[in-house]
DNA sequence: TCTGGGGTCCTCTCGCGT
DNA sequence: TCTGACGCGAGAGGACCC
């Protein structure tokens, strides 16, 4: 523990919603939602003017849109915010090299390591304390002035306790505590105000009788780790008592590289799952090559109908960056889980990290890569064998009871392979289910009748993951905006947090067919950014019915600018690079 | 009525070698 | 030769954070 409140805890204030209100004028003090737009969405963040209708971070974005229909429900513009943020940690940079980035729109610095450590040394607990509220308000006035945002700073002689003061200094203040009044900050504080206390910590706490840090602090730490486990006992029990030994950290290496899709409609076909992880293992590489690594495990995830989540993973005897041996690991992994009822979620993964340079490990890539592309031969041989033997199954199953017992024995005897340890006529008709649904090469290998099966199909099958292409695309204008009677068009559809897609633009959004229900080929975005051959810059408000509305404004004016509705296919209107919102350098 | 995405860290279990 | 203890790494899942 320092003697001097010398570590600054910096937080942006609903950071991605004042993004959004200080580049759009004309939502200044108006509510405003960011997050995923779908059936699907979350709330990212939302302005404190949606706060008070009760909206929050992690809030199903259907709820968020009952509690405040009025509010502006925008996607995210993480090229915006980066950018945002590379010029707030710019400033940052300026008071210390000791920056510890925790997000976009929060950091530690230690002050300390910086040219005004020595000057903070010298002023004592007193004066130094002064000077590290001084250099806390320059920097708040800074990043008012160059990007019109407010942010809460935290000052401490630890991280722990610089984090709870900028907490409380929420919104657009700072708040010092100073060394020697941990505890009674701490004490009156609920158990989840400590780092690594969530709601399952917290329950467990709960029913031990535990719920304030007071409470934490004087029980022992062998009742905490009996409680909690080892390290996080002791975890715990220190930060209760303000302890927290932990530096500011400039240089953290990534440990993992993942990328993961939430779909629209469960998918139910094994296929459109399969094309979909290998869409994924292909993102997944290209962040991993971006990044300049390479990894051993490859982990799957699998999120299913009923929300149960499970992973498999596999590790390598080195690591790897090719896009064909961690595809056909994440194939191999996908075999052993049992997809049945349909994914809502798939995600692929790589860690195990390394850094290496394709020289140094070419030899060994290609002879993994030839392993790995023998084995997803044989072992899609195996599928394609299993999956005829199965439409064949099923088609006897639909004869009859007689067909059935047929089926239960000859089940039997594919025990390897997925869905036939099933087995029996029931294995044999959830099968027929997912296959009829699409109506795909193995209905069709298979012999049966196609209109057979796809009425059978699309009976037994459950409603969500029938039809699993193309549903829920539809757009739809409804919600509006108080502002001069502007649309602000709720657009149903897959908008996930992605950065790729936040900027698709027309580019197809995840979890769809392109082009299935979009109109005229183009989906506009409410936020999106924009441009008009003769209007200039502006940002979509809303799109239906084959319109979209645009409001031209730019960050900074004055007034809020005009709208202009264009038929979505207008040839003058194209998706644009976000604006830029820095005034000055950092 | 629902429950995102991208991470980190921890715990538990199991198989294997010594 | 068999058995148990132990350490270790892999794999799976849970909790948590922003």
């Amino acid at each position: 523990m320092r003697e001097l409140p010398s570590i600054l805890h910096l937080d942006m204030d609903a950071f991605f919603a004042s993004v959004e209100q200080a580049s759009k004028p004309s939502l200044r003090g108006k509510p405003v939602v960011v997050g995923g737009l779908g059936g699907r969405g979350v709330v990212a963040t939302a302005s404190y003017e949606a706060r008070v209708f009760g909206v929050h971070s992690a809030m199903p974005m259907a709820q968020a849109r009952r509690r405040c229909p009025n509010a502006a429900f925008l996607i995210p513009r993480f090229e915006l915010y980066r950018q945002v943020s590379e010029f707030v940690m710019g400033l940052l940079r300026q008071l210390s090299p000791l920056v510890e980035p925790l997000s976009l729109d929060e950091a530690f610095v230690d002050l300390e390591a910086g040219p005004y450590g020595e000057l903070l040394r010298e002023s004592g607990p007193v004066g130094g304390a002064a000077l590290a509220r001084a250099l806390s308000e320059d920097l708040r006035a800074d990043i008012l002035a160059g990007v019109g945002l407010t942010a809460s700073v935290g000052l401490s002689g630890t991280k722990f306790l610089a984090k709870i003061a900028s907490e409380q200094a929420k919104p657009d203040g700072l708040v010092l505590i100073e060394p020697g009044r941990e505890r009674e900050v701490l004490d009156p504080l609920p158990v989840r105000a400590l780092p690594g206390v969530g709601p399952a910590t917290a329950e467990t706490l709960r029913r031990f009788g535990i719920t304030r840090v007071a409470e934490v602090a004087a029980t022992s730490q062998d009742e905490l780790v009996r409680l909690l486990g080892r390290a996080h006992g002791v975890g715990v029990h220190a930060l209760a008592l303000g302890v927290d030994e932990r530096a500011v950290v400039a240089e953290r290496d990534a440990k993992s590289v993942s990328v993961e899709d939430t779909f629209e409609v469960d998918l139910a076909d094994r296929e459109r799952i399969r094309a979909e992880l290998d869409r994924l293992a292909e993102r997944c590489v290209r962040r991993l090559r971006a990044a300049g690594r390479s990894g051993r495990t490859v982990v799957i995830k699998v999120r299913r109908f009923d929300f149960s989540t499970l992973t498999r993973s596999e590790t390598l005897p080195a690591p790897t960056d090719d896009p064909l041996v961690i595809a056909s690991m994440a194939r191999r992994l996908l075999e052993q889980v049992e997809l049945t009822g349909g994914v809502r979620l798939l995600g692929v993964g790589v860690s195990g990290l390394a850094d290496f340079t394709q020289e140094d490990l070419f030899a060994q890539a290609q002879a993994l890569r030839e392993a790995e592309e023998e084995r997803f031969a044989e072992l899609e041989a195996e599928v394609a064998a299993a999956e005829a033997a199965q439409a064949r199954d099923a088609e006897a199953a639909r004869g009859g009871a007689a067909g059935a017992e047929t089926v239960g024995g000859a089940g039997g005897g594919r025990d390897a392979v997925g869905g036939a340890r099933l087995g029996g006529a029931a294995g044999a008709e959830a099968e027929a289910v997912g296959r009829a649904v699409t109506g795909g090469p193995d209905t069709g290998s298979a012999g049966a009748g196609p209109g057979a099966g796809n009425v059978r199909g699309s009976g037994t099958g459950r409603p969500g993951g029938a039809g699993s292409g193309d549903a829920g695309a539809a757009v739809t204008g409804d919600a509006v905006i108080g502002d001069a009677g502007a649309v602000m068009a709720a657009v149903t559809g897959v908008a996930t947090a992605d950065d790729e897609a936040a900027y698709g633009g027309p580019a197809g959004p995840r979890g769809f067919h392109p082009g299935s229900s979009r109109v005229a080929g183009r989906r506009w975005m409410p936020g999106q950014d924009v441009t008009h051959v003769e209007y200039g810059p502006g940002w979509v408000q809303g799109s239906g019915v084959g319109r979209v509305t645009v409001r031209f404004e730019l960050p900074w004016a004055e007034q809020p600018g005009r709208v202009r509705t264009f038929a979505v296919d207008d040839p003058a209107l194209e998706p644009a690079d976000p604006p830029t919102i820095a005034r000055g350098a950092a």
